[in-house]
DNA sequence: AACTATTCATAATA
DNA sequence: TTATTATGAATAGTT
């Protein structure tokens, strides 16, 4: 049961680093073969360990030569060019991590704001928030609102449908009291917050776009992070 | 999402391989970074492909180099010693597949001689079965009737104790007459088809054992599998 | 070494 | 091509 994501360091247990080593160097063997297998590519690799006096290679000594072979006559410039270094894959991975982290927060942001619409609507008033935090707040409700007047447009469609069958001749049901007063209230949110920008109709897919940022303005302990400037 | 196991072979369509070459690389050279990081071993891989002029390597020319060197300086002999080529490596797996697939013609088995049992307790007669068959059929009825005896006695427990209760004068309830004719029972089966052997007690530990050998009798289909001999 | 819960890699798809 | 996602594979921790 592998409670933690393995930390990327030097295993100082010697029993588990010998257990790790044994078992990774399998799989890294594994797939080794089966790349050059899928994609009939030349590849080689060997690997040194304490636990044995000869190297582990494959796919097999000649196989290795062959490749070593290849290999030394290039010069050494040309050796650099697609090279895949230490440097450039700790970048990347670097890279994902932040894109990660990116989407954490905005989905973060999008349940804090969310807590804050609820505890408002418990009746709690809304205290330390800041211009940003109050438009994004405006956008949640706005989008809920939204949410809420399509199902109640649906509702009436269908029971609308309903009245008709039953009595063919008698007036179709208009959306009630309820809806109209959310169709109202519905923009003066956005309105009062964003006042530069312009407004977007209901049918402009705007649902799709978050606004929220990369930082949390709330807790701001993730925000100061110095490890992700 | 990965519909199917992927089969080990070329795979011929052109794009498919050169993404899956791609995707496959940067994970292999990923292993081979964690690997050399978790355990701080020496190792190298290198892959030539058509898709680039050079090929990529890991950790760096020099790190190459200097794994290369230590390589070349071995006497060929000494080289193959302690090797994973690719025909121990293939020789690996197969005995792997072997393996699951002796545990699967087990559990096959198992449930085979389940359904014949069912039938037979359906008045359905047994028919086509051998001696072996039989055996392992009386065996899981003894496992069976075993079971049943055991429910029946906490069950008769848990009752003797009730009646305690609300009686504490009364005689306890004692084991029902069917649980003392599955308890006469229980053995005949087993001594019929194993005269030879020593019969086992109740509480010998016995129900871990299957006796169900590597082949179904019942199945021939699996049986004569030229692959797996 | 064998066993699982869990993370990770990736085949198929959009 | 890149991005997404469901699934198969690898493996960390444990027995």
């Amino acid at each position: 049961m592998s409670r933690k994501k393995v930390k990327l360091t030097y295993i100082s247990n010697d029993s588990a680093r010998k257990a790790t080593f044994k078992k990774r160097k399998k799989g890294l063997m594994k797939k080794v073969s089966e790349l050059s297998t899928l994609c009939d590519v030349e590849a080689c690799a060997i690997i040194y360990s304490p636990y044995d006096t000869q190297p582990e290679i494959w796919p097999s000594p000649l196989g290795v030569q062959r490749v070593l072979a290849k290999f030394k006559t290039m010069p050494e410039m040309e050796q650099s060019k697609k090279m895949v270094n230490q440097e450039s894959f700790l970048r990347q991975r670097i890279e994902k991590a932040k894109e990660q982290l990116k989407k954490q927060r905005k989905d973060n942001r999008e349940k804090e704001m969310t807590r804050v619409m609820f505890q408002s609507l418990t009746g709690k008033p809304l205290q330390g928030l800041n211009m940003i935090d109050l438009n994004d707040l405006g956008w949640l409700i706005d989008q809920n609102l939204k949410e809420i007047h399509n199902k109640i447009k649906s509702l009436n469609e269908e029971a609308e449908k309903k009245q008709v069958q039953l009595e063919p001749t008698g007036l179709p049901v208009h959306a009630t009291a309820a809806d109209q007063g959310i169709m109202e209230r519905q923009p003066w949110f956005t309105d009062m917050m964003n006042p530069q920008e312009q407004h977007m109709g209901l049918g402009a897919g705007d649902e799709m776009m978050l606004p929220f940022g990369d930082q949390n303005h709330i807790n701001a302990i993730w925000s100061n992070n110095a490890f992700f400037p």
